[in-house]
DNA sequence: ACCTGAACACCGTTCAAGT
DNA sequence: ACCTGAACACCGTTCAAGT
């Protein structure tokens, strides 16, 4: 009666696997579909999902989904537990993060994850703090800059801020574990600002000037993924996506808008915004541009005194 | 012998209280100034004084600080307890994020500050969420958007991307809470939507290019300042500024910036970053002289049809 | 010495007991 | 009906007890 909703989930889960409706290797309702479907909480999802995981009815796989565990390979070997790594940890934590968000990734949720303690975390890692830091150091080596990069100081920076652009949208999360003046000052962050000062380094500005900007660049980069990961975030808590919550905006929003208080933005209202990309593809242009325009200018000024 | 610092810091203020040292009315030490002049933690701080809160021998006015109480103001008909109301929970909210940071901002620290029970502030907002709804608000209403502006496109721009820049500067917990597409639909969010397409209102291009304008723009500006605002934080939290972590960088990060690998890195260590306002500066001029390009090609073109 | 469970000091919020 | 303390289900991490 007093039942929890997560343990009711559970449990309607369970029997559509013992009843054999749900067979070995079958994908279990996802927690956004359990989340949709049943309109309740991601919270109450993710905990209904994780009883099954405890109780070894199922397994998530990073990438494909929870699905009914196969029961014990029958008679062959099995395959030692494995040996937990600094490296699983960190990928367990990426999936975890790309699934569910960083708010999901605790100590205990990977220890569980992992099928450990929360305190075997801590022989591999210092701590949640450190995780964050190797997660970031993960992700960027999964996105190398090539060497020596196209020609041409506009190519160049076009190049870093794109493959910077498809490091945070593939991982939404990573926008806010980036911070810039103090860049996580490990070899793989290092890397993007040399490369970016070096796309600068034959230009005839200052250095202070060229610094500004190898520090502004990434920063507009990272602003715009952060707008577009609040975006994905808010998708996944509400399970609706932009055009649903323009359609059905509460009646005071409604009123609010209907009031002739925000004619530009009525006018607006429901317009999709189709295309990410094409937000920093807008962003990029104008920067570029405009430094261009500061180039011409520190140019036929003939040095880089001019404002 | 194994008593906790909070206790005896506690024990050590209960016993200038109860010796008269510290007089009905008079201050106890700030969570600041325990902070700095015995050299712990601000949750330590924070617990001590809660303790003496608990007790009944001190109280915390929200602005004037924590103050011995005066026992039952003899006969006189004793002055209502200041009355919770949703603008005093903002107020200590915004308060407390100020000075901590947004982390420190939990529904029972502000209940403790306010000396009312946690769940005593659910009466007046729905839960931790709304209180960051509402904080948002009160911040933007903080900083009012003049009507009708100066006259001309690139004023407008730079005076909405400017008056953004110094909420973010006063609030550095602000950036967090702002997203972009899926604005908190509230009206004083609203506005500066409302404001920004106004002020592209007249320029020749397509609507969904001046809409792409009117969110790349001020993703930009808060983009910067959850750069700057991360500055912030690492300050607080380090006690280290910009110019002493780049002079006590440990040992590897030194090997790596002289190793040769990052040559341009290490050319720029240790140059300061004088004046954060100057990176906004040249963001915004970097993008508005490129939109003013992109408008000379869409008038030259004699339309809008042009990239 | 290495490893990790128990425990501590938090958190937001539900729920039911008090007035 | 209104208000709020107790309780629940979390969290990161310290510490000391186990091997």
């Amino acid at each position: 009666m007093t039942e929890p909703p997560y343990l009711h989930i559970a449990a309607a889960i369970r029997h559509r696997i013992e009843t054999g409706a749900l067979r070995p290797g079958d994908r279990v309702p996802s927690t956004r579909q359990v989340v949709r479907d049943l309109g309740v909480a991601m919270a109450t999802a993710t905990r209904a999902l994780a009883v099954l995981r405890d109780e070894g009815l199922v397994v998530t796989r990073p990438g494909s989904g929870t699905v009914v565990r196969t029961p014990d390979p029958p008679a062959r070997r099995r395959a030692p537990v494995q040996e937990l790594t600094t490296d699983r940890i960190v990928t367990t934590a990426m999936a975890v993060a790309d699934a569910e968000g960083l708010e999901a990734v605790s100590m205990r949720r990977l220890a569980a994850e992992l099928g450990v303690g929360p305190m075997s975390l801590y022989r591999h890692v210092a701590g949640r703090d450190a995780l964050e830091v190797l997660l970031v150091r993960a992700v960027l080596r999964e996105h190398p800059l090539p060497e020596p990069g196209p020609p041409g100081w506009r190519a160049k920076l076009e190049l870093v801020s794109r493959v910077q652009w498809r490091a945070y949208r593939t991982h939404p999360w990573l926008p806010e574990l980036i911070s810039m003046t103090r860049p996580v000052l490990v070899p793989e962050a290092m890397a993007h600002t040399e490369w970016t000062l070096q796309a600068l380094a034959g230009l005839p500005l200052p250095q202070a000037e060229r610094l500004r900007e190898a520090l502004t660049l990434p920063a507009l980069v990272r602003g715009l993924a952060a707008s577009v990961a609040a975006e994905t975030r808010a998708e996944r808590e509400t399970g609706q996506d932009n055009h649903e919550w323009w359609t059905t905006l509460g009646g005071e929003v409604r009123a609010l808008l209907g009031s002739g208080r925000f004619p530009h933005l009525a006018a607006v209202q429901g317009q999709t915004l189709e295309d990410m990309d094409a937000l920093l593809e807008h962003a990029l242009t104008r920067h570029l541009d405009g430094l261009e325009m500061r180039l011409r200018a520190a140019t036929s000024a003939g040095g880089s005194t001019s404002r």
